[in-house]
DNA sequence: AAAACACTTACAGATGATGAAAGAAACCCG
DNA sequence: CGGGTTTCTTTCATCATCTGTAAGTGTTTT
């Protein structure tokens, strides 16, 4: 069962979507303020987030920028405000979809189903500039083909892109492949880190893995 | 550049569209009438496929279903029919978005480009029943997770997939696997096939390969 | 019961990923 | 420039995994 988490303000409002998803046979989570949301959300994890912005402020937005930006969890915007810039905006952020109140039950359901539908087998997607990174098998998405990295290297990439923009020391990254700082063979995490670059100047990809002497590595963009 | 085909046989309303696409930097092809839509759509393979059901005739929803039947190709539909019904349908129908004319450029570009955007690295997804799988590194995606099939395996569930619904004879079975139907090995065949059985149950697949015997075997719902 | 067909299991060769080792290149600092 | 340090590259043996062969077990049909 597909799990939903609501987040309106307006008790009204929110009984009432929560009875429609309930009678869809989603399990619905309610969220009743947007002061920290985002971490609820992300700690919740469901399948699909329904945002309602009916407030002028920018909280709204601001909720369904850092979801989308931090992972993958599709967001549904509910709203009363009839604007084309906020239309415009939301769906800029990265939201899924854009609805303005009244709206029927069907068209919510329907609408809310294709996107949980073109979701499925995305939860474990990194996604980095250009391209896609499966979690657990560590296949590659970038311009319309597909690789599979060797677990090691996965792991690398894996690492440099959930802490983007970090330097990361060689201890990290060997924590990260081999599970342990200890006995740290730096010639072998060496090896594997020029077998990455290989492979992502072989497919294409816009970033590199840049040195930073005496301390370590980072992801940069190629030139 | 992306390419997007648009399907419309009103020339006017055609030539406007085109226009919009072209100024926000698409590569359009268009398509003046919907008679052989299909066939042409797949063999041009646009990124996008934007369709305008403007006539009452159901040969507008035929194309949208059996596109979305064959692959994976995002279908935008355009229509001056602003009836629920008809948007209850194409969504159904697994259309991925759905927009009543008259329509501002702005909504239709920023809506378009979402649904491109959710697309990355999709186009190589083979659909199923509750799982998807990629056509060139054979993983496979089932309820959040993710394995990588053997090479064999994955090219016999390709071929089952492609070709729904047909018994399939070892000879066409071998043919997909190894490039020719000369010196069939059966046994091999037969060892592949157990294998795929093997990891279909053990992903949890809603499917089965089913014998039929004397003549091959085809996919059929478990129990 | 026998023959034909379908399935399973175990094993050995091939393929590809991995880390060790050794040496080359780049960088820093006097 | 030159020694020392750090980073990088290449080659090679080892290991795991995928694959087809072979032999034997089930199952269906006549």
């Amino acid at each position: 069962m597909k799990r939903i988490a609501v987040v309106e303000d307006d008790a009204l409002v929110r009984e009432e979507l929560s009875a429609i998803l309930r009678r869809a046979d989603y399990e619905v989570y309610e969220i009743c303020e947007f002061k920290g949301a985002e971490e609820r959300l992300l700690a919740l994890s469901p399948d699909l987030v329904l945002l309602d912005l009916n407030l002028p402020g920018a909280s709204g937005f601001e909720i369904c920028r850092s979801l989308k930006q931090a992972g993958s969890m599709p967001v549904f915007v509910l709203t009363s405000r009839d604007q084309m810039q906020d239309e415009l905006r939301a769906l800029k952020l990265g939201a899924d979809e854009y609805l303005t109140k009244p709206c029927r039950a069907e068209r919510l359901l329907a609408r809310l189903e294709n996107i949980l539908k073109r979701y499925e087998g995305r939860r474990n997607l990194l996604e980095g500039e250009g391209f896609l990174l499966d979690r657990q098998t560590y296949t590659l998405y970038i311009d319309d083909t597909s690789v599979i990295l060797p677990k090691n290297q996965g792991k690398l990439l894996e690492v440099f892109l959930t802490r983007r923009d970090q330097i990361l020391t060689k201890e990290e990254l060997c924590l990260a492949v081999w599970g342990t700082a200890e006995f740290i063979d730096e010639n072998a995490l060496q090896v594997n880190l020029t077998r990455l670059k290989k492979t992502m100047a072989a497919v294409g990809m816009r970033q590199r893995i840049g040195t930073v002497r005496g301390e370590g590595y980072r992801l940069v963009i190629s030139k």
